[in-house]
DNA sequence: ACAAAAATACCGGTAATCGTGTATTGACTG
DNA sequence: CAGTCAATACACGATTACCGGTATTTTTGT
């Protein structure tokens, strides 16, 4: 079943002695887990990945000399097969999304228990990606939320055919491309496109091109 | 623990008989479970959450007459107390957040095993969210690898004036507004417009503007 | 059935962008 | 030190969008 080769060789980067020692404890129990290194910054950590045998990176976020993102996508272009795992307390969509898109392998909350965290990490030896299901609820819920605001307080007074326009707008089709797509004359699409900006107060496409994408109508 | 009275009374809205009658029959076998009424189409559904007593709706996204969605948010706005589990197969980040910003309280997989489908009926009936980890996974990964081509092939090779540029083109200002805001001709500013649509391959200040929301350069 | 909202269509004029070029300057790079 | 890139600037015709109206026909909701 487990395709990766044992044991795993860990890498724990925190500027909290504390926590990395209590990291530390908990896997060195584990006896699928090898060699710990312990890094107490973002640079220290790149260094060490990059010089010592390291198969998984343990990785904090807020960290002094370099960022946990920065030194991610440092050790991730220089060495493809680390894999990374993001152990944070914040775990708002943006981050996940920085992270993940710097190479991040999985992300797990600091206030999960260790089951969490070593299923991570047995996930990502195999290849896999993994991210604790409290986080996504929490971001598809807050998500959710603000959704529900933006459609009350300003999409709600949009007609589904004018959002239908600002779709082919934001494409780039002009009022002449949209008209023969929905078979209209030139001036109904210019009608519905200056209706939209006097409901929302804006002055140009641009500007309603960028409205549509913050309010997610595309 | 469980907040929720017993039994729930359900309804299965989905236009395959014989995967209404399969969820029919592990639920049925489950103790907390009540009366299960079948709907065949999203019209059918509305109508029986409407007149019937449902705790909880096991929702198909594609059906005939009336989809899930429009069926979800009906029920959703006219009995907001009835709880909506999305079974689909489709599970792409747009449908998933169209299903909650419809009201839907859980989201999951087809093709998980039947322990998912309680835990997440378990879940709303205690008012909490529940979307599959499977799911919430998938979306965030091909979220990561979408990005990850982005910015490979295009954001970067968009010089620091021209990215400034697209962002005072999305608020709305005219080449003249950017021109007088940077002590600029507003030829030039014309100029690095029409660069980026080059460079980008894009004809129009739209396009333009929803190329740079979808990069994340605002 | 009736009012309100949405979708359709037009006019005339002004302002902005698009397409296709050219050209100069400075900074960095092999 | 020659070459590339970024940033600056201009010309000119063609196309498109913006502004401020008006007006008819479907839909929709009650």
């Amino acid at each position: 079943m487990t395709h990766y080769q044992l044991p795993i060789n860990l890498l724990i980067a925190d500027d909290h002695q504390l926590i990395a020692d209590g990291l530390s404890q908990i896997l060195e129990a584990e006896k699928m887990v090898g060699k710990i290194h312990i890094a107490k910054n973002g640079k220290e950590a790149v260094e060490k990945a990059l010089t010592e045998n390291i198969d998984c990176v343990i990785m904090d976020i807020n960290m002094p000399e370099l960022n946990g993102l920065e030194a991610t996508k440092i050790i991730k272009k220089e060495k493809p097969a680390i894999k990374v795992v993001v152990v944070s307390m914040q775990c708002d969509a943006a981050i996940v999304n920085k992270m993940l898109r710097a190479g991040a392998d999985a992300f797990i909350n600091k206030d999960t228990g260790k089951s969490e965290l070593l299923v991570a990490i047995k996930k990502v030896m195999q290849h896999e990606k993994y991210i604790s299901p409290e986080i996504s609820l929490n971001l598809f819920t807050h998500l959710n939320d603000r959704k529900v605001h933006y459609d009350a307080d300003n999409a709600k007074h949009l007609t589904p055919r004018e959002t239908e326009i600002i779709r082919y707008i934001a494409e780039g089709l002009t009022n002449h491309d949209i008209a023969n797509k929905l078979f209209l004359s030139t001036v109904t699409v210019d009608t519905h496109r200056k209706n939209i900006l006097a409901k929302l107060g804006l002055k140009n496409t641009a500007s309603l091109v960028k409205y549509a994408a913050d309010n997610k109508l595309l």
